[in-house]
DNA sequence: TGATTGCAGATTGTTGACAATCTTCATCGG
DNA sequence: CCGATGAAGATTGTCAACAATCTGCAATCA
């Protein structure tokens, strides 16, 4: 007999999940302001846990904290998304390539990525994007976490929780992706991170930014993406080049 | 007349800001327990902002949090001061990036930077190594912030608040640090930013990083430093000449 | 003797009450 | 009529007491 260990998040860990399901309920809307007492009323629980919980929230950027003044849910632009992103796929090409230090043969960390990219497969998961959604970027976080980078991994998470808020907030659809595509994709990243090739695994992810970037965009025409992502990335080529010449 | 805006901080912050100073003053110490009673009774406060603050420092991996246990004080690794500079290599390019997109001429933001940049030419500055390197700090946050990504400067802030305590932490010495030459890295990064020639800020910042961490290395001879900081953003070099070849 | 159980002290988690602050709106004076 | 002033209500910030949990040690039993 071996038990499971206990999940058990702290309340204020509680409180806040409850206070993201919502906004993804579409329950609480961008603007809308979060009161303690009303919260702490409804969840059952005192203001102590509830304040704790805002806290949370604000840490991640979904919420916004005005002294004396409470707390607001954000409303994110299209911009918040880009720069989430921009953020993403600079700390994502650092943890991969700490990631690919590891032996894919010997570390059994590998395991759980594997799972959690076979999971994309599962036509149930695929049916509902916001678990479609989820699941991908569950993987990605089990992908950065092989580079034993804390730090990083906990910036990527936290912009991973945001991403879901936003989507649902800023009203962006993505019924329309390629399921097929976005998992081909993420298999390339996987056998290019196994087999340590670090071009292949550099453009995979990059692809993988850039075409989902591409797709939210189409509800946003105006939206200047011109090379956001190339750069500073490309500079040595130029340098390079520079240097050649 | 026209008066100071106030910044008076909230008492939780305040307390955090306590508790830090206490760890550079080398009256708390990695491993110490942080009990929120005890901090509480020598402030004069009562527990909730104490406890509040204490959450902030977890936050910035100051103190580590563990459930219905309390916090203790980190004890950060070499390990961790070279995750921090990786992280600030990385967003600090893209912050740098992004700034250059502002006109230096025309952009009233540039002043602040300026201004920080010359207080490193001050000798009182240059006396007191803390002083020195929190000023060092300050500078290259103005900077990062004419990149106008929220986010991005917000964690490069985070790392600049750990940076002073983890080196007092780890003894290490930057008492023979060439503030000469730090002072003048800086600048030609400036001029680089003002001028818009990207290949020259990356350079300089990418050169700053690997001197600052080169020295702090020195008391850690079997620290591995090889190429940890060339890539994932030298791929693209490597990339360049295998589709050449 | 060695491992488990139970107890006491210490510390965190939670709560409700109080104080300080902010927002709103009516009042006042020009 | 318009802006400034002041009070009332709502909400956050702070506090001290209580409950739950953890730690360490002693007592118990095999």
């Amino acid at each position: 007999m071996s038990l499971e260990p206990l999940p058990e998040l702290s309340t204020s860990e509680l409180v806040a999940q409850r206070i993201r399901d919502a906004i993804l309920d579409g329950a609480m809307r961008p603007g809308d302001r979060l009161v303690e007492a009303d919260i702490a009323a409804e969840l059952g629980v005192s203001r102590g846990p509830v304040r704790e919980g805002i806290r949370l929230l604000a840490g991640e950027g979904l919420v916004v904290l005005r002294r004396n003044r409470g707390a607001v849910v954000t409303s994110p632009t299209f911009e918040d998304v880009l720069e989430v992103y921009v953020l993403r796929l600079s700390l994502g090409l650092l943890a991969i390539h700490h990631a690919m230090q590891l032996d894919a043969a010997t570390a059994p960390e590998f395991a759980d990525v594997e799972l959690l990219l076979r999971r994309l497969h599962d036509p149930e998961v695929q049916a509902d994007p916001l678990l479609m959604m989820q699941a991908d970027l569950q993987f990605q976080s089990a992908l950065f976490d092989l580079s034993g980078l804390p730090r990083v991994t906990a910036v990527l998470d936290q912009t991973a929780r945001d991403i879901p808020v936003f989507v649902k907030v800023l009203g962006i659809t993505y019924d329309d992706v390629d399921h097929a595509a976005l998992v081909q994709r993420h298999e390339r990243l996987m056998v290019a991170v196994r087999a340590r090739h670090r071009t292949d695994a550099e453009h995979a992810w990059r692809e993988h930014v850039r075409l989902t970037v591409g797709e939210f965009a189409r509800g946003y025409p105006d939206a200047q993406l011109d090379g956001i992502f190339d750069l500073p990335l490309m500079h040595h080529v130029l340098d390079h080049h520079e240097h050649l010449g």
